[in-house]
DNA sequence: AAGTCAGTTCGTAAACTTGCGAATTAAAAA
DNA sequence: TTTTTAATTCGCAAGTTTACGAACTGACTT
Protein backbone atom coordinates (compact mmCIF):
# COMPACT_ATOMS: atom_id res chain seq x y z
CA UNK A 1 0.00 0.00 0.00
CA UNK A 2 2.00 3.08 -1.17
CA UNK A 3 -0.37 5.20 -2.72
CA UNK A 4 1.62 7.72 -4.94
CA UNK A 5 1.19 11.40 -6.00
CA UNK A 6 0.51 11.85 -9.38
CA UNK A 7 3.47 13.97 -10.84
CA UNK A 8 3.18 17.36 -12.47
CA UNK A 9 3.68 16.24 -15.83
CA UNK A 10 0.41 13.94 -15.72
CA UNK A 11 -1.10 17.18 -14.55
CA UNK A 12 -0.02 19.23 -16.92
CA UNK A 13 -1.18 16.55 -19.84
CA UNK A 14 -4.54 16.21 -18.25
CA UNK A 15 -4.87 19.57 -18.51
CA UNK A 16 -4.34 20.35 -21.71
CA UNK A 17 -6.16 16.94 -22.93
CA UNK A 18 -8.97 18.33 -21.17
CA UNK A 19 -8.94 21.27 -23.32
CA UNK A 20 -8.86 19.55 -26.64
CA UNK A 21 -11.82 17.31 -25.29
CA UNK A 22 -14.29 19.10 -27.16
CA UNK A 23 -14.84 18.85 -31.12
CA UNK A 24 -15.48 22.66 -31.40
CA UNK A 25 -12.13 23.44 -29.82
CA UNK A 26 -10.81 20.60 -31.91
CA UNK A 27 -11.91 22.81 -35.09
CA UNK A 28 -10.50 26.18 -33.56
CA UNK A 29 -7.14 25.04 -33.27
CA UNK A 30 -7.03 23.18 -36.37
CA UNK A 31 -7.90 26.48 -38.27
CA UNK A 32 -5.35 28.21 -36.26
CA UNK A 33 -2.55 25.80 -36.87
CA UNK A 34 -3.60 25.36 -40.95
CA UNK A 35 -3.84 29.16 -40.80
CA UNK A 36 -7.21 29.13 -42.84
CA UNK A 37 -9.12 30.90 -40.32
CA UNK A 38 -7.72 33.55 -37.49
CA UNK A 39 -10.36 36.16 -36.75
CA UNK A 40 -13.29 35.33 -34.03
CA UNK A 41 -15.75 37.06 -36.70
CA UNK A 42 -14.56 34.36 -39.31
CA UNK A 43 -14.63 31.87 -36.62
CA UNK A 44 -17.73 32.53 -35.33
CA UNK A 45 -19.67 32.41 -38.54
CA UNK A 46 -18.41 28.51 -39.98
CA UNK A 47 -18.47 27.34 -36.45
CA UNK A 48 -22.11 26.03 -35.46
CA UNK A 49 -22.24 27.90 -32.45
CA UNK A 50 -23.76 30.72 -30.47
CA UNK A 51 -20.95 33.99 -30.25
CA UNK A 52 -21.11 33.73 -26.74
CA UNK A 53 -20.53 30.47 -26.62
CA UNK A 54 -17.30 30.48 -29.04
CA UNK A 55 -16.05 33.11 -26.66
CA UNK A 56 -16.23 30.36 -23.50
CA UNK A 57 -14.29 27.75 -25.84
CA UNK A 58 -11.92 30.29 -26.91
CA UNK A 59 -11.02 31.37 -23.51
CA UNK A 60 -10.79 27.67 -22.73
CA UNK A 61 -8.30 27.46 -24.75
CA UNK A 62 -6.50 30.34 -23.69
CA UNK A 63 -6.67 29.16 -20.25
CA UNK A 64 -4.94 26.17 -20.77
CA UNK A 65 -2.60 28.31 -22.75
CA UNK A 66 -2.53 26.74 -26.10
CA UNK A 67 -3.66 29.93 -27.90
CA UNK A 68 -3.67 33.53 -28.15
CA UNK A 69 -5.62 36.39 -28.69
CA UNK A 70 -4.61 40.05 -29.86
CA UNK A 71 -6.99 42.58 -29.99
CA UNK A 72 -6.94 44.02 -33.70
CA UNK A 73 -9.95 46.60 -34.39
CA UNK A 74 -12.48 45.64 -34.67
CA UNK A 75 -11.99 42.39 -34.17
CA UNK A 76 -10.05 39.46 -32.26
CA UNK A 77 -7.04 37.68 -34.15
CA UNK A 78 -6.15 34.65 -32.06
CA UNK A 79 -3.06 32.35 -32.86
CA UNK A 80 -1.89 29.25 -31.67
CA UNK A 81 1.15 30.03 -28.90
CA UNK A 82 3.55 28.29 -30.37
CA UNK A 83 5.68 27.99 -27.13
CA UNK A 84 3.20 25.98 -25.50
CA UNK A 85 2.04 23.97 -28.35
CA UNK A 86 5.25 22.25 -28.83
CA UNK A 87 5.43 21.79 -25.11
CA UNK A 88 1.81 19.83 -25.82
CA UNK A 89 3.12 17.98 -28.62
CA UNK A 90 6.23 16.92 -26.48
CA UNK A 91 4.01 15.71 -23.59
CA UNK A 92 1.24 13.28 -26.03
CA UNK A 93 4.09 12.03 -27.75
CA UNK A 94 6.35 10.56 -24.56
CA UNK A 95 2.72 9.54 -23.84
CA UNK A 96 2.32 7.89 -27.01
CA UNK A 97 6.02 6.09 -27.23
CA UNK A 98 6.08 2.58 -28.20
CA UNK A 99 3.81 0.40 -26.30
CA UNK A 100 6.52 -1.95 -23.65
CA UNK A 101 4.32 -5.48 -23.39
CA UNK A 102 6.52 -8.00 -25.34
CA UNK A 103 4.55 -10.97 -23.13
CA UNK A 104 1.96 -9.51 -21.65
CA UNK A 105 -1.96 -8.63 -22.73
CA UNK A 106 -1.98 -11.21 -25.18
CA UNK B 1 -22.32 32.68 -43.32
CA UNK B 2 -21.80 29.14 -43.76
CA UNK B 3 -21.96 27.18 -40.93
CA UNK B 4 -19.58 23.98 -40.97
CA UNK B 5 -20.57 21.03 -39.51
CA UNK B 6 -17.53 19.21 -37.03
CA UNK B 7 -16.57 16.53 -39.12
CA UNK B 8 -16.34 12.74 -37.74
CA UNK B 9 -12.15 13.02 -36.93
CA UNK B 10 -13.01 15.74 -34.92
CA UNK B 11 -15.17 14.52 -32.75
CA UNK B 12 -13.12 11.34 -32.28
CA UNK B 13 -9.84 13.11 -31.62
CA UNK B 14 -12.35 15.24 -29.04
CA UNK B 15 -13.72 11.92 -27.59
CA UNK B 16 -9.93 10.40 -27.18
CA UNK B 17 -9.18 13.85 -25.31
CA UNK B 18 -11.69 13.91 -23.51
CA UNK B 19 -11.07 10.35 -21.61
CA UNK B 20 -7.03 11.89 -21.26
CA UNK B 21 -8.42 14.56 -19.55
CA UNK B 22 -7.81 13.61 -15.94
CA UNK B 23 -4.42 13.50 -14.50
CA UNK B 24 -5.73 9.61 -12.59
CA UNK B 25 -6.27 8.12 -16.49
CA UNK B 26 -3.06 9.75 -17.82
CA UNK B 27 -1.46 7.58 -14.77
CA UNK B 28 -3.44 5.02 -15.86
CA UNK B 29 -2.09 5.03 -19.34
CA UNK B 30 1.13 5.48 -18.72
CA UNK B 31 1.35 2.25 -16.34
CA UNK B 32 -0.18 0.28 -18.62
CA UNK B 33 1.79 1.38 -22.03
CA UNK B 34 5.16 1.06 -19.99
CA UNK B 35 3.76 -2.53 -18.83
CA UNK B 36 5.13 -1.82 -14.87
CA UNK B 37 1.51 -2.82 -13.94
CA UNK B 38 -1.81 -4.55 -15.56
CA UNK B 39 -4.14 -5.78 -12.37
CA UNK B 40 -6.55 -3.35 -11.25
CA UNK B 41 -5.61 -4.24 -7.80
CA UNK B 42 -1.83 -2.97 -7.85
CA UNK B 43 -3.36 0.31 -9.33
CA UNK B 44 -5.91 1.01 -6.68
CA UNK B 45 -2.49 0.47 -4.16
CA UNK B 46 -0.89 3.34 -6.00
CA UNK B 47 -3.18 5.60 -7.05
CA UNK B 48 -4.32 7.90 -4.47
CA UNK B 49 -8.35 6.82 -5.32
CA UNK B 50 -10.98 4.47 -3.85
CA UNK B 51 -11.55 1.64 -5.71
CA UNK B 52 -14.91 2.33 -7.16
CA UNK B 53 -13.42 5.60 -8.03
CA UNK B 54 -10.97 3.38 -10.33
CA UNK B 55 -13.07 1.42 -11.58
CA UNK B 56 -15.15 4.23 -12.82
CA UNK B 57 -12.22 5.60 -14.56
CA UNK B 58 -11.08 2.39 -16.10
CA UNK B 59 -14.90 2.17 -17.78
CA UNK B 60 -14.07 5.95 -19.38
CA UNK B 61 -11.14 4.82 -21.25
CA UNK B 62 -12.86 1.26 -21.64
CA UNK B 63 -16.05 3.11 -23.39
CA UNK B 64 -13.27 5.19 -25.62
CA UNK B 65 -11.41 2.66 -26.95
CA UNK B 66 -8.12 3.21 -25.24
CA UNK B 67 -7.74 -0.18 -22.81
CA UNK B 68 -9.17 -3.35 -22.81
CA UNK B 69 -9.74 -5.56 -19.49
CA UNK B 70 -9.89 -9.34 -19.13
CA UNK B 71 -10.36 -11.33 -16.00
CA UNK B 72 -8.12 -13.48 -14.69
CA UNK B 73 -9.15 -14.17 -11.58
CA UNK B 74 -8.91 -13.24 -8.70
CA UNK B 75 -8.08 -10.14 -10.90
CA UNK B 76 -8.75 -7.85 -13.66
CA UNK B 77 -5.68 -7.86 -16.22
CA UNK B 78 -6.10 -4.36 -17.90
CA UNK B 79 -4.29 -3.03 -21.17
CA UNK B 80 -3.58 -0.87 -23.86
CA UNK B 81 -6.16 -1.61 -26.81
CA UNK B 82 -3.17 -1.39 -29.50
CA UNK B 83 -5.06 -0.80 -32.50
CA UNK B 84 -7.09 1.84 -31.19
CA UNK B 85 -4.03 3.20 -29.40
CA UNK B 86 -2.55 3.59 -33.09
CA UNK B 87 -5.22 5.64 -34.16
CA UNK B 88 -5.27 7.84 -31.25
CA UNK B 89 -1.83 8.38 -32.08
CA UNK B 90 -1.95 9.19 -35.71
CA UNK B 91 -4.92 11.23 -34.69
CA UNK B 92 -2.78 13.46 -32.29
CA UNK B 93 0.46 13.35 -34.83
CA UNK B 94 -2.10 15.03 -37.55
CA UNK B 95 -3.50 17.60 -35.29
CA UNK B 96 0.32 18.52 -34.20
CA UNK B 97 1.53 18.86 -37.36
CA UNK B 98 3.99 21.57 -38.32
CA UNK B 99 2.02 24.90 -37.84
CA UNK B 100 1.40 27.00 -40.89
CA UNK B 101 1.46 30.66 -40.92
CA UNK B 102 4.76 32.42 -41.70
CA UNK B 103 2.95 36.09 -41.85
CA UNK B 104 0.02 35.45 -39.68
CA UNK B 105 0.30 36.16 -35.96
CA UNK B 106 3.55 38.07 -35.39
C1' DA C 1 -22.79 -23.80 3.56
C1' DA C 2 -20.56 -19.68 5.32
C1' DG C 3 -16.87 -16.62 4.87
C1' DT C 4 -13.57 -14.07 2.28
C1' DC C 5 -11.65 -11.54 -1.44
C1' DA C 6 -11.60 -8.54 -5.66
C1' DG C 7 -14.02 -5.81 -8.43
C1' DT C 8 -18.31 -3.57 -10.04
C1' DT C 9 -22.55 -1.09 -9.57
C1' DC C 10 -25.63 2.00 -6.96
C1' DG C 11 -26.90 6.21 -4.71
C1' DT C 12 -25.79 10.58 -3.82
C1' DA C 13 -23.49 15.12 -3.25
C1' DA C 14 -20.73 18.73 -5.05
C1' DA C 15 -18.52 20.76 -8.68
C1' DC C 16 -17.90 21.65 -13.41
C1' DT C 17 -19.39 22.06 -18.49
C1' DT C 18 -22.00 23.41 -22.27
C1' DG C 19 -25.11 26.24 -24.35
C1' DC C 20 -27.97 30.23 -25.18
C1' DG C 21 -29.73 34.97 -25.19
C1' DA C 22 -29.55 39.31 -22.73
C1' DA C 23 -26.78 42.80 -20.92
C1' DT C 24 -22.45 45.08 -21.15
C1' DT C 25 -18.24 47.13 -22.92
C1' DA C 26 -15.35 49.61 -25.97
C1' DA C 27 -14.11 51.59 -30.24
C1' DA C 28 -15.35 53.47 -34.73
C1' DA C 29 -18.73 55.67 -37.82
C1' DA C 30 -22.39 58.69 -38.67
C1' DT D 1 -23.21 62.73 -29.29
C1' DT D 2 -25.73 58.88 -30.79
C1' DT D 3 -25.56 54.71 -33.28
C1' DT D 4 -23.45 50.74 -34.88
C1' DT D 5 -20.44 46.84 -34.66
C1' DA D 6 -17.73 43.07 -32.52
C1' DA D 7 -16.64 40.70 -28.75
C1' DT D 8 -17.05 39.54 -23.82
C1' DT D 9 -19.36 38.74 -19.54
C1' DC D 10 -23.57 37.50 -16.92
C1' DG D 11 -27.29 34.55 -15.52
C1' DC D 12 -29.36 30.60 -15.92
C1' DA D 13 -30.83 25.69 -17.14
C1' DA D 14 -29.64 21.08 -18.21
C1' DG D 15 -26.48 17.73 -18.26
C1' DT D 16 -22.01 15.56 -17.07
C1' DT D 17 -18.09 14.43 -14.08
C1' DT D 18 -15.79 13.22 -10.03
C1' DA D 19 -15.69 11.23 -5.79
C1' DC D 20 -16.92 8.28 -1.97
C1' DG D 21 -18.87 4.53 0.81
C1' DA D 22 -22.38 1.02 0.89
C1' DA D 23 -24.37 -2.73 -1.26
C1' DC D 24 -23.81 -6.33 -4.46
C1' DT D 25 -21.81 -10.20 -7.39
C1' DG D 26 -19.21 -14.20 -8.32
C1' DA D 27 -15.59 -17.25 -7.45
C1' DC D 28 -12.54 -19.44 -4.48
C1' DT D 29 -11.61 -21.22 0.74
C1' DT D 30 -12.59 -23.17 4.67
Amino acid sequence: MSKKELTVEQEQLARIAKALGHPVRIAILEMLASQSCCYHGDMSEILPIAKSTLSQHLNELKDAGLIQGTIILPTVKYCINEENWAKAKKLFSSLFVEINNPECCK
